[in-house]
DNA sequence: GCCAACGTTGGC
DNA sequence: GCCAACGTTGGC
């Protein structure tokens, strides 16, 4: 009774397309919702292995040059996205019924800003990231764990 | 803009 | 349950 499951912080790594929003809109704002997802293995993630305190890095998709930019903390666990029942939204989903949510959000603070990105090629060019689901082939998922010791290495590399 | 590599949908 | 058609992601 009261046994609190002691857990380790997980660490992630999520994609964002800055035109839409960026490592900089997030400095910005300080915190944000993070919606939008609408795969089912990244939902399952953020409800199943997301919490209050997880570390993530912020990655740039689709962009002139792609790659790490910065790092937030989870600072909301999963909760059902607002916009899949806004009809405006780009992300509204008319089969997801309100009493029972399809897709989840959750919300993230920024923590920093990496001193220089560090991209995707270059971690693909490094065997010590031959194991980074990032890198891998055929890899889609918009968010995805990642070894502390992965996350470690590229914020050392983010501060050369 | 192209397209490979997925994931989803729906007919059967 | 199979699988063709379609839609999406995201690097290039």
């Amino acid at each position: 009774m009261n046994q609190v499951k002691k857990r380790g912080t997980r660490y992630w790594l999520m994609k964002s397309e800055p035109s839409e929003f960026s490592i900089t809109d997030l400095r910005l704002k300080k915190k944000a919702r993070w919606d939008g997802i609408r795969n089912y293995q990244v939902r399952n993630m953020l409800r199943d292995e997301m919490r209050i305190g997880d570390m993530a890095l912020f990655y740039h998709s689709n962009a002139d040059v792609i790659g790490v930019v910065g790092v937030m903390r989870i600072i909301q666990a999963a909760y059902p996205d607002p916009t899949q029942f806004d009809p405006k939204s780009t992300y509204y989903d008319p089969q997801s019924q309100p009493k029972n949510p399809r897709w989840l959000a959750v919300n993230v603070q920024f923590v920093s800003q990496c001193k220089r990105m560090v991209t995707l090629a270059e971690l693909k060019l490094d065997p010590a990231f031959k194991n980074l689901a990032l890198v891998q082939k055929g890899n889609r998922l918009s968010v995805m764990p990642i070894s502390p010791a992965h996350f470690e290495n590229i914020l050392a590399m983010a501060q050369e």
